[in-house]
RNA sequence: GGGGGUGUAGCUCAGUUUGGUUUAGAGCGCCUGCCUGUCACGCAGGAGGUCGCGGGUUCGAGCCCCGUCACUCCCGCCA
């Protein structure tokens, strides 16, 4: 690094370097102008070091930096200096000592700037998008993608030295009938025909398998045109893609558990609440937490109550009784003395997401109180109260109706009751495995059975199930792993016998010959030898999320593309050249409603 | 496709409750001047506004109403 710019890095220097020359580059951080002398700190990517434009000792260089604004780029000449005992900044880790500038060399004017880099204050999204670049010099921005790196790093050599080969797999692939929408990308040579971005490397990695790898790896990239969320980056995002050969969902779960115990406690602060990560069926997950990505940082489980009103005088409840209905309670303590209005806002929020109220019941100094209490007999009384475990201070809430529905509403009831009474510890990682996802669901709009998940994975009674069993009983070997709440990956063990993935496809209403046209390819690679294998993808930009408390995942990209998938940097997605669609074979309709 | 939030100076925001203080304010940034120990330097002065856009109500709209656009969060969607 000891070039014409520099000799040494700004944040690196100390006390060691007194009476030294060096030569340093960087951007003017911040210019502190007292008439007579100029302060300069400047940044490189090491940190920020000061220097001191004396014009009684160096005219020129003071008369040069005088007329340059903050972010212009500069390299200096100068002598490390001791400061004087009243002058030493302790905030900086170079703050023991100054560089007294003796010459310097401008490498870039910087012109007014749309937002300040070493202000810490909000900007809007909109312009940080558009001035990227700049942005990325801000720190907080600039330390996550550092970050992005080093858990990147950490995976390749984690994966690496455990039997794991990188493989790149093709970007220019083809469209499949399952899942999200494709990217489509035109081709030249065989006009009217389209590449598709993969979804996922999915097929690929499979066939690695059946190409004897044993494990593989990839930080790949996944590209998938569906709308964005704060933790979904429209259009492409990064999956740490495995797959592992002869092996079972304990030797998957293994390996992924290793990883992401030695990524936490050697790359955060960040305290693991349970090893190993608990795990949970679908069903129980759903039972519980109201979701299959359960926030286990705190507990407020739901209680099925539902056998104690199969007989009761109160409808609301007695009516959700039946096979497919629940009756969910979920006990919260210390909201027993709320105001009335907490109860009516909470409800407010419960109707929103669909409920049709939210019954609750409070207990004090050993007593019940609630609106709904005069519809109960003493029985339903004592066993809620033996089934609840109610203790003083309690409040306990209410949700009736369909199983999946009522689950999922007293599941958003639960975080937001967790949030209300602050009950969610920080700086934790509680990561868990959810379990035994259904092979299929029914479809209420289009009246049919479908896949849940992945159509390759394999049923856990294999051909016997599929054979004999309501096809909604049936368990998928598929997985799921979560952190906080966050999923982070699905997974499965795959299914590699081709009879079985016939039958399987058979059931969600696709013939044999649909089955070849679509998935042709990989029926007849799994008729060559396939190894048994199974794998999963954690996301690699939620990763960064939650290790980095990023509220959004924009903030862990360098480049991202913003809700509506445009890169208002570069202004992509753009209108291109007739003649480059002409080549292509595409003709552009006008737009009309 | 649907619902919520936001939109006022280059940036971050106040002003909107209850329409009427005149020339719509503040901090930061910018420009000019002063300043040799600051580190968010300080001091003095100055420039900078289609209050997102369009329409309506009104004697009068940044403020009320309708529409629209942009950004964002959520639902749908994402095996």
């Amino acid at each position: 690094m000891n070039n014409k710019y520099r000799s040494e890095y700004c944040g690196g220097l100390n006390k060691k370097y007194l009476g030294k020359k060096v030569r340093l580059a960087g951007w003017i951080h911040r210019k502190r102008d007292h008439g007579g002398l100029i302060f300069v700190d400047l940044r490189d990517h090491t940190g920020i070091c000061q220097l001191v434009f004396n014009p009684e000792k160096n005219k020129g260089p003071y008369g040069i930096v005088n007329g340059l604004r903050v972010e212009s780029v500069i390299s200096v000449d100068g002598d490390v200096v001791e400061r004087s005992p009243e002058t030493v900044n302790p905030r900086l880790a170079t703050g023991e000592i100054e560089v007294s500038v003796t010459g310097i060399e401008v490498e870039s004017s910087a012109e007014v700037l749309p937002f300040q880099i070493a202000d810490e204050e909000n900007v809007g999204e909109e312009l940080r998008l558009k001035f990227r670049f700049l942005d990325l010099r801000r720190e907080a921005l600039h330390k996550n993608i550092i970050y992005r790196s080093k858990i990147i790093n950490f995976i390749r050599q984690h994966l690496s030295s455990r039997e794991f080969t990188e493989i790149s797999t093709p970007i220019l692939t083809c469209s499949s009938p399952e899942g999200a929408r494709d990217y489509l990308v035109p081709s030249r040579i065989h006009k009217g025909k389209f590449y598709a971005l993969p979804q996922a490397p999915q097929q690929f990695k499979q066939l690695l398998m059946i190409s004897g790898f044993h494990r593989y790896f990839q930080i790949a990239p996944c590209f998938r045109d569906e709308d964005s969320r704060a933790d979904r980056s429209p259009g492409e995002f990064y999956q740490l893609d495995l797959e592992m050969s002869f092996c079972t969902q304990e030797d998957v779960f293994s390996v992924v558990e290793n990883l992401f115990i030695e990524m936490t406690e050697q790359l955060s602060d960040k305290q693991i609440m349970f090893k190993p990560f608990p795990r949970f069926s679908y069903e129980e997950a759903m039972n519980k937490f109201g979701t299959d990505k359960p926030d286990i940082r705190f507990g407020l489980e739901m209680k099925d109550v539902t056998q104690v009103f199969r007989n009761s005088e109160f409808k609301a409840f007695q009516n959700n009784t039946s096979k497919g209905k629940t009756v969910k309670a979920l006990v919260v303590p210390g909201l027993a003395d709320s105001p009335r209005s907490f109860f009516d806002k909470s409800e407010a929020y419960a109707k929103e997401l669909g409920a049709g109220g939210l019954a609750y019941i409070t207990m004090k100094d050993g007593k019940l109180k609630s609106p709904i209490l005069k519809f109960f007999g003493e029985e339903e009384k004592n066993q809620l109260l033996s089934t609840l475990e109610l203790k003083d201070g309690d409040a306990v809430f209410f949700g009736a109706g369909k199983w999946d529905k009522t689950c999922n509403i007293m599941g958003l009831m639960r975080t937001y009751f967790a949030k209300a009474v602050n009950c969610i510890p920080q700086n934790v990682m509680a990561f868990c495995w959810v379990v035994d996802f259904p092979m299929y669901e029914y479809n209420e709009d289009l009246k049919k059975i479908e896949f849940s998940h992945n159509p390759f994975s394999m049923p856990q009674g294999g051909m016997d199930d599929l054979l004999n069993k309501d096809p909604l009983d049936i368990k998928a070997f598929q997985y799921d792993i979560v952190c906080n709440g966050v999923e982070l990956s699905s997974g499965a063990i795959r299914n590699h016998k081709p009879e079985i993935m016939y039958k399987a496809f058979e059931i969600a209403g696709y013939k044999r010959d649909e089955v070849d046209r679509n998935f042709g390819h990989m029926i007849k690679a799994f008729k060559y030898g396939a190894p048994p294998h199974g794998g999963i993808a954690p996301g690699i930009d939620r990763i960064v999320m939650l290790f980095s408390d990023s509220p959004n995942i924009r903030e862990v990209i360098a480049f991202p593309m913003n809700q509506k998938a445009q890169d208002l940097m570069v202004g992509a997605p753009s209108e291109v050249k007739k003649e480059q669609l002409k080549e292509l074979g595409i003709r552009i309709e006008d737009k009309e409603e």
